[in-house]
DNA sequence: ATTGTGAAGGTTTTT
DNA sequence: CCTTCACAAT
């Protein structure tokens, strides 16, 4: 591999970056900009040219798929798979640090990742064992509390619980606990026990710091503060960080990412280079400059002129439609219009939020369009796929007390909630885990006579499966095991309609470990352990259906990266997109905003954007106006479609009273820019929601009545 | 102990 | 609308 031919295909400013040579690099790069490839010639770059050996290079991103993405266009560069380097997510990273090092991360050497379900579930238990209210305690606030202290990298003693949120110290410290016990690890802790790990312990950081002397970080403005901790320290004073991002891209705030990582890496690490990519090899003129006039309303960008040379392209297509049911149709009208002249994986349709899915997929199916959709329920998260999950784990470490838990509900075993608490407790108390603690508890005969020989049996087939499993390709462990737990049996008994789909995607799970490559790093774990510990982190994409050719369904958010030559986005409409809970905070919209020049820079030539004037809603009809952001892109780029066209951009007013109401006012509280009000009717208490046009106002309203809705 | 029923509650984005 | 939870009936 020579240094020319790594750089061939390279403008100006890519190989600049691609070829830095000084200590630490900061690449602004614009959408479809090239930042992927320059991170990947980068990476070829080292290893090729400088000849830094691959062991020495960390790179991290921030999606699996763009981890996958980055890892094998660099051995398609180098011509060879180079093994040693550390390439992942952030979590998948942090995990991997952590198998290694468990014993200097004071963690069990079996320790289970605890994944979001797991983590509310754990959460409200430990309200009710505080004897909460949870009215006054809400679970997901409380997840979200301990979440983003997490990120922020403190612990309940050094967390202060801002106003109103003292309360909340006390559950997270119980929660912390718990996990300890557990021997649980939730994705925030993945990070802050890294980072905690390596900051307190003097040779193990300086091992890594001298290890790692080129440090990659893609997608840099997506960083959170313990992020960028790990990132700072793993660099150290000797160390290159080489990071790429597009503040304009920034689209996880909510999940803590810093907007300012940027400008702060400038003052924070040592002689930053700053290089700039602007010239976009994606899009149309039309696209590029619709997305720079959304974006501009922006405030306290970093300077950045996006520019392409490509043509024009076609205009921008907006479509109105009387609702979703029509929006959908008329999407599959467009894709069938255009058979024959693209790939259906030529077609994104993209979205705010998952529910939206669902409409647009039943219009697929019915004109049998295969289509794909990312994201949403994630594989690995569904409930009869932990069951079988649950069993795998246990062969693993019989001391997995969520898995043995899970294991005994399901299918139902004459182990009920009232055998499972005394075995708790026994626990508990003995310092035992559920296992050893049944395993005592059948010896001493303290429970009922049929609790006791359900729990025998049990342990029995656990013990056996066990056995049966050891010597076994990793396939073959997972029909054993799943034949062991006579979950498919059971599921065929209850013959409810999901019951089909429920087999399939166990029998699912086979063909997961048929197609699972253990990967090289993971060398110290057997292979099922491998593949529990990428299930936990993994959404199962790569396993629930081939890419064939087919239509690609996502959330705009899991577009980032991605580019297509035929986007739709759909449900253009305010109150979705921007969310209606995004303009609560200041913030909040220009995230939105973003989202929005994320969204529409995914398209290469042709963009189809949509919105509905009504749409259900959680059970009932609301209707909407056209998203503000419509209004942002100048008029001469949009070819609209529909009859009317787009209207005036409607008032935002405060609301002011209850005029025009067709019941009494019982109730009425502020909403954003809409209100809140519950009326009262004198029939069947249905909630109902009515858009007050009528009052000239954008109101959402809410409330309890028997109004009609017109 | 398990299963079925109905009421209540929550509604964004992801590793 | 969908999911979850509590409670009653088996």
């Amino acid at each position: 591999m020579q240094a020319d031919q790594i750089l061939v295909q390279l403008n100006e400013q890519q190989r600049e970056a691609v070829t830095s040579s000084g200590s630490n690099v900061i690449v602004v790069a614009g959408a479809g900009s090239g930042k992927t490839r320059v991170l990947v010639h980068r990476i070829a770059w080292l290893i090729a040219v400088e000849q830094i050996p691959p062991q020495n290079i960390f790179a991290v991103t921030f999606t699996n798929k763009a981890a996958k993405e980055m890892s094998s266009r660099v051995s398609e560069i180098l011509g060879y798979e180079s093994k040693g380097m550390w390439i992942g997510t952030f979590h998948g990273i942090a995990h991997r640090f952590l198998r290694l090092h468990w014993s200097d991360a004071g963690l069990d050497q079996n320790f289970q990742i605890l994944d979001a379900d797991d983590q509310l579930r754990q959460i409200k238990k430990i309200i009710k064992e505080s004897s909460f209210d949870e009215s006054r305690y809400p679970p997901k606030e409380i997840t979200w509390f301990i979440n983003s202290q997490k990120d922020l990298g403190l612990r309940p003693d050094k967390s202060k619980g801002k106003k109103g949120f003292e309360h909340y110290l006390g559950l997270y410290a119980a929660y912390e606990k718990l996990c300890r016990q557990n021997n649980l690890v939730d994705f925030g802790e993945l990070l802050l026990r890294f980072y905690e790990t390596l900051k307190n312990n003097e040779p193990l950081l300086e091992h890594y710091q001298n290890r790692f002397e080129n440090i990659l970080v893609d997608e840099f403005q997506d960083t959170n503060e313990i992020q960028y901790q790990i990132i700072k320290l793993i660099t150290g004073s000797e160390g290159r960080a080489f990071i790429v991002g597009d503040d304009d891209q920034s689209i996880y705030r909510w999940r803590g990412a810093n907007p300012d990582s940027m400008p702060r890496f400038r003052n924070d690490f040592l002689e930053p280079r700053s290089i700039k990519l602007e010239q976009n090899y994606r899009s149309t003129k039309n696209i590029l400059n619709a997305a720079n006039s959304i974006i501009s309303n922006n405030n306290g960008r970093l300077e950045k002129n996006l520019w392409t040379d490509e043509e024009s392209g076609p205009l921008i297509k907006l479509h109105q439609n009387f609702d979703e049911y029509e929006e959908a149709s008329n999407i599959i009208e467009t894709i069938e219009s255009k058979s024959g002249k693209l790939k259906l994986s030529d077609i994104a349709i993209l979205y705010r939020s998952n529910a939206q899915s669902r409409v647009i997929e039943e219009a697929l199916i019915r004109r049998a369009i295969p289509y794909r959709v990312y994201g949403g329920f994630r594989f690995f998260d569904r409930a009869e796929v932990k069951d079988a999950l649950a069993y795998l784990r246990l062969t693993q470490n019989v001391a997995d007390d969520i898995a043995f838990e899970r294991a005994c509900s399901v299918p139902p075993k004459g182990i009920g909630a009232q055998t499972m608490n005394k075995i708790k407790n026994y626990a508990r108390d003995e310092g035992l885990c559920l296992y050893a603690a049944s395993d005592q508890l059948i010896q001493s005969k303290t429970l009922a006579n049929r609790a006791t020989k359900s729990l025998v049996a049990f342990l029995e087939t656990l013990n056996e499966t066990k056995n049966l499993v050891s010597n076994q390709t990793l396939e073959k462990q997972f029909e054993i095991v799943i034949e062991q737990s006579k979950l498919i049996p059971y599921l065929k008994e209850k013959k409810t309609e999901q019951s089909a789909t429920k087999i399939d995607n166990i029998l699912e799970l086979i063909n997961a470990a048929h197609g699972f490559r253990q990967p090289f790093e993971d060398d110290d774990l057997s292979p099922m352990q491998s593949f529990l510990a990428h299930a936990a982190l993994e959404s199962g994409e790569n396993q629930a259906s081939e890419w064939q050719e087919s239509v690609q369904l996502m959330t705009m958010h899991s577009a980032k990266g991605l580019e297509f030559p035929l986007v739709f986005i759909a449900g253009m409409e305010d109150g979705l997109f921007p969310h209606t809970r995004s303009q609560l905070d200041p913030g909040g919209l220009e995230e939105e905003r973003r989202l929005c020049y994320v969204a529409v820079t995914r398209s290469m030539r042709e963009l189809y954007i949509s919105y509905s004037s009504q749409r259900m809603l959680h059970g009932s009809m609301i209707s909407s106006q056209p998203s503000r952001f419509l209004y942002e892109i100048p008029n001469e780029l949009i070819d609209d479609l529909s009859t009317e066209g787009l209207k005036p951009m409607p008032k935002r007013q405060r609301a002011n009273g209850g005029d025009g109401l067709l019941g009494k006012l019982v109730e009425h509280s502020s909403f954003g820019e809409g209100v809140v009000i519950a009326v009262e009717g004198d029939g069947d208490n249905k909630r109902v929601q009515v858009n007050f046009q009528s009052a000239g106002l954008k109101w959402l309203v809410l409330g309890y009545a028997n109004l009609k809705i017109m």
